[in-house]
DNA sequence: CGATAATTTGACCGGTTGGTAAAACCTTAC
DNA sequence: GTAAGGTTTTACCAACCGGTCAAATTATCG
C-alpha cells in the first residue's frame, strides 16, 4: 500500500526528493506568469516531464504546489532587508541593499514575479505573513531608517516609503521585464540595463537622502 | 432576426451603450484581480449581472472584453506622460509627472493592476503597443531629459531608467496595495499614504536630480 | 395597435478542470 | 529471490470552461 507524501517513513526516498524538486522547479515556470488562477495542474506536470496523477503523488493538491513555493520564496526574498545592518553605514548599507535587490531581481526573475502575481491578485494565501512576520521586519529596519535620518547621516525621509520605492524599482526589472526589454528596444536586451539600472538608482537614491560618498 | 454588436444599425441603441459599459466595469473588476486566464466569463456576467449567453450577445469573446478593456487602459494610461512638456521646467514637469501618475494609482487602482497583470504575464496581447507607440512615446520623453540633463538644469542620468523610476514607485501603491497596507498598520489604511507617499518621491526624485526648488 | 428588430433566456456542446481509485509496475532490503 | 513498500499509469468522475442555438421575451416605431 502506497502511502504518499513521506507519510510513513520521515525520511524521503531520493526518488521523492527529486521530483519534488522537479516539480517546484516546473510549477515555479508556470505559476510565475499565469498566477495561481490562470494556472493548471496539467501544464505543471507536462512541464515536470510527468503524468497529473503522478504529480499529485507528490502534491496533494494545486494548492500545496503553491503554498510550497510561496512559503520558500518569502524567506529568500526578504534576506537582504534582514541584512540590513544597524551597526554600518548608512552608504553602505542602501547602496548594497539596492545591488542585492537589483541582482535578484536579475537572476530569480520568476521568483520575483509568483510574488508579484500574489500580491497584485489581492495576497490570498499570505495575507498573514504580510500582516506579521513582514511588518515586523519592515518595522524594525524603518526605525533603524530613522536614526540615521535623526542623527543627521541621511535626509529625512519617510522610512516606510523609502523601502517601498527601492521593492518597486529593483523589481520593477523583474516583474515589467517585458516592458523594460520593449521600450529600452533590443540593442539592451542583453545584461547591461541591470548595471545602467543600479548606477542611475544608486545615484538617485544617494543624492535623494543627501548621502555624501 | 438579431445581428448583435452594433453590425446592423451602426448606431448603437441606449441599451447597448449601458449594457457595454455595464460589462466592462464588471470585467474590470474581474481581470484586474485574476488576470485573463484566472477570470471567467461566468463571474465577469455574474459581477455585471446578467447571463453569461447575455454577455455574450455585447461581446463576442472574452477576447474582446479583454482588449477592450486593454485598449481604453492604454490610451488613457500614458495621458500623463503625453503631457510632459519640453517647454516647461524640470522642475514643473517631472514633479507634477509624479503627482499625476501617483493620482493615478489612487483613483484607478483597477486600471493600473489590469496592466501590470497583463504585463506580468507576458504582454501576450499588447506586445506590439510596447514595442511601437509605448516605446515611441518614451523614446521622445526621454530626449526631452536628457537635453535638460546636458544643459546642467538637472543631474546627468539615465532619461529611461529614470521613466522607469517614476512608473514603478507610482504603480506600485496601486498594485501592491495590499501589502502596502499591511506593512503601513491599519492607521494609515486611508488615503494619508499617498500623500506621504507624494512628499516622499517628490523629495527623493528633486534632490536626486539635484533640482533646486 | 401591430410588426419588426433588439434583447434575454434556458438548454446544450465538446473540451478542460482539479482530483480519485485501483491496479500495474518498479526499488529496495532482507 | 522475494516480499513489502514506493512509484507510475490507465481509466475515470463531477464540475466547470468558453461558446452556440433557437426560442421566448421585450423595446421601438409607424
Amino acid at each position: 500500500m502506497a502511502i504518499p507524501r513521506a507519510a510513513k517513513t520521515q525520511r524521503r526516498t531520493r526518488i521523492q526528493e527529486e521530483k519534488e524538486e522537479l516539480i517546484l522547479e516546473a510549477a515555479l515556470d508556470v505559476f510565475s506568469v499565469n498566477g495561481f488562477r490562470g494556472s493548471t495542474i496539467d501544464e505543471i506536470a507536462e512541464a515536470a516531464g510527468m503524468s497529473k496523477p503522478n504529480l499529485l503523488y507528490y502534491f496533494r493538491t494545486k494548492e500545496a504546489i503553491h503554498r510550497h513555493l510561496i512559503d520558500r520564496v518569502l524567506t529568500t526574498w526578504l534576506e537582504p532587508l534582514r541584512a540590513f545592518d544597524a551597526e554600518g553605514s548608512p552608504e553602505s548599507e542602501i547602496r548594497s541593499y539596492i545591488r542585492r535587490k537589483l541582482e535578484m531581481a536579475r537572476d530569480f526573475p520568476r521568483e520575483s514575479r509568483l510574488f508579484a502575481n500574489e500580491v497584485l491578485q489581492g495576497a490570498p494565501h499570505i495575507e498573514d505573513e504580510l500582516k506579521g512576520p513582514l511588518k515586523q521586519l519592515v518595522d524594525e529596519k524603518a526605525e533603524v531608517i530613522r536614526g540615521w535620518a535623526r542623527s543627521g547621516k541621511i535626509a529625512k525621509c519617510d522610512p516606510y516609503h523609502l523601502i517601498f520605492s527601492i521593492w518597486s524599482t529593483t523589481q520593477h526589472y523583474a516583474d515589467f521585464d517585458v516592458q523594460v526589454r520593449a521600450v529600452l528596444g533590443q540593442d539592451m536586451s542583453g545584461e547591461g540595463r541591470f548595471d545602467d539600472a543600479a548606477r542611475f538608482l544608486e545615484q538617485i537614491f544617494m543624492d535623494g537622502l543627501k548621502i555624501r560618498s
